[in-house]
DNA sequence: TTGTAGGCGTTATCAA
DNA sequence: TTGATAACGCCTACAA
């Protein structure tokens, strides 16, 4: 295919300049370089009519960018089932082309090779990196910050150096717990996502403990599961909570996949929401809202997160720092039916959830 | 950053050979071109003591191949609410990795240059093409076809040379939609996504009337409501159907994305499911499953899709033409607990589906 | 079995 | 204001 290979050398030939013209012309260096309007009508002329487009690879050599940008995410399990991650690449997808850069996704698939993404920046086949939730372990990070990579990270990266976007985990899940909190939840069971030294769900569950610590309420580790990013881990850990225990009134969901599971395994149970139990998410994903009960979450503007990554870090990539270089994008609880007060029974009375039980339908 | 760029120059020097030598022995062309397995190992050395990184410019280049396939999506909303999307990026990210390619995402933004992404065709930045569901007016395509320029679409693409993944819309709809008769259902609304010019989606409807036909079932035309990709969309498809008509007891929709949609909008009327009213959907995004009601839908195996997709992709970019160049995924029903049979009152006496209202608790 | 050298298509630095 | 020309890093005949 390519375009029939026309080459500035045709393009020049045809225009009747040298490629250097054709090259200042092409790359119009603001004012700098000053070319006749004549000769710059009669080289775009040539472009025009032989289909010239210019050649990635050439350019790529010879100026060493390679108007490229990476997206890195923490795993492929976590693209296929998140729906949070759509949204922010959506917005980034659109960042990027109306920048003029291309736009790699890079899905870490094996686990003992967390930074094969690497090779990216070492071959140099990218100018810029958007990793979303890394690891904290990974140095090789704060290597290529350090030797001023564009990268955005979280903005919560303990490397002063760093640029990054992104919301505070600890701060949503807080609001999240203390919603169910004000509502009169005291036994509030945690399901996060995993693993456990995967940083936001840290932060998440750090979050769940605070909003508790202030109500004076102990965190009480058989009311902590910890699923990982499925749905059906979501199911898994919430029937074991169950299995576990049967006092707690209230769950706060790591995210809202893993809601949606545990959503299901409550209703599987015959658990009704949120007359039994409430539960709240976090992310806020499309179908969040459409679901029988609609969930409670915490909104987080994904389309923002991905414009707010593209743009800084093509800033980066154009060597300005953005200001400010960490943003904490706004989160904001949504209320909808999947909370409500817990149930006023006292548990002498009623022995365990399961009681009303046979009075539902169904 | 660029990993101290050392180049061969500075391998072939440390080995004391010439880099033609070095490129030969990275390039180990099989048994072609025969190194002394001393000189081989002497600059392997060289490599591994150096941290050489082939630069993917220089590369890309010489070779004249970029390592990068791109993946092109019909439409950005699309991405970011479909969750069937990330199922095929997740597979075909894994493949692209193991196989040595980047992954390029396209996700179209401006309707009015729907073709944006050859721009990266016609710069060689990218080896191939995986387009997901193009719109059949795109003549361009063709010509990259008939260019030999290795591009993957659907199966059923009417260019004998071309090649392409995918599974029948028509066929899935048809399953689906013959699951609603034979479960009794004769008034059966379809609630298909659009835009109406939207190959898949245009394929499903025809599935769906020709199952209507087979049962000799007339297409009733206010029975048929235009989504597009989004859970709101669903939803106000779903509302306008009942407005229009109260008297279908199935609903097929196009996908699962608004079938959730609508799931919704009839929750909201207080339509029971699948009581009052049936639903199946296409595509089994991770989410339906887990949805109350557990939505019937027809499942494809997005994983290997993908897989299928990045394999045909690379051995075209290989110059190899996939055996067999078309192939049609399997497509199964799922029955879940979102259809049955319909109700069994006859509408003389019951007078329209809300009649049973206020039996309904809540 | 290994080295030489030309070329890939741009960019960018100098001269002119 | 424009034109030569040297990089850029690698691949690959062709020679040796």
């Amino acid at each position: 295919m390519r375009a029939g290979k026309i080459t500035m050398q045709d393009v020049a030939r045809k225009a009747g300049v040298s490629i250097a013209t054709v090259s200042f012309v092409l790359n119009k260096k603001s004012v700098q370089m000053a070319i006749a309007p004549e000769t710059r009508e009669r080289v775009l002329l040539a472009v025009k009519e032989l289909g010239y487009v210019p050649n990635a690879a050439g350019r790529h050599l010879a100026s060493g960018k390679s108007h490229a940008l990476a997206f890195v995410l923490p795993s492929a399990v976590h693209l296929r089932v998140d729906a949070f991650i759509p949204q922010i690449l959506s917005s980034l997808n659109e960042v990027c082309h109306q920048n003029g850069f291309n736009l790699l996704v890079y899905a870490i698939e094996d686990p003992s090779r967390p930074d094969a993404y690497m090779d990216m920046v070492h071959e140099n086949s990218i100018d810029g990196l958007f990793i979303l939730n890394p690891r904290e372990d990974e140095e090789q990070i704060n290597a290529l910050i350090d030797a001023d990579f564009p990268v955005i990270v979280g903005p919560g990266w303990p490397n002063p150096k760093a640029c990054g976007v992104g919301f505070s985990n600890r701060h949503a899940a807080l609001q999240a717990t203390e919603y169910l909190i004000s509502e009169g939840h005291r036994r509030i069971a945690c399901l996060n996502y995993g693993p456990e030294n995967y940083l936001t769900a840290a932060s998440r569950y750090k979050g769940y403990c605070e909003a508790l610590a202030q109500a004076d309420i102990a965190v009480d580790k058989t009311l902590v599961a910890w699923a990982d990013f499925s749905h059906e881990s979501g199911y898994r850990a919430a029937s074991e909570l169950l299995e576990r225990a049967d006092d707690f009134t209230a769950i706060f969901a790591g995210n809202d996949t893993v809601a949606i599971g545990a959503i299901a395994a409550l209703h599987d149970k015959g658990v009704e929401i949120p007359r039994d139990i409430s539960i709240v998410g976090m992310d806020d994903i499309p179908p969040s809202g459409f679901l029988s009960p609609a969930l409670t979450t915490i909104h987080v503007d994904g389309a923002e997160y991905g414009r707010q990554a593209g743009e800084m870090l093509i800033s980066l990539v154009k060597g300005t720092r953005p200001q400010p270089p960490r943003v904490y994008l706004p989160t904001r609880l949504v209320i909808r039916s999947s909370t409500a007060a817990p149930p006023v029974r006292s548990s002498a009375l009623a022995g365990g959830r399961f009681s009303g039980g046979i009075c539902q339908g169904k």
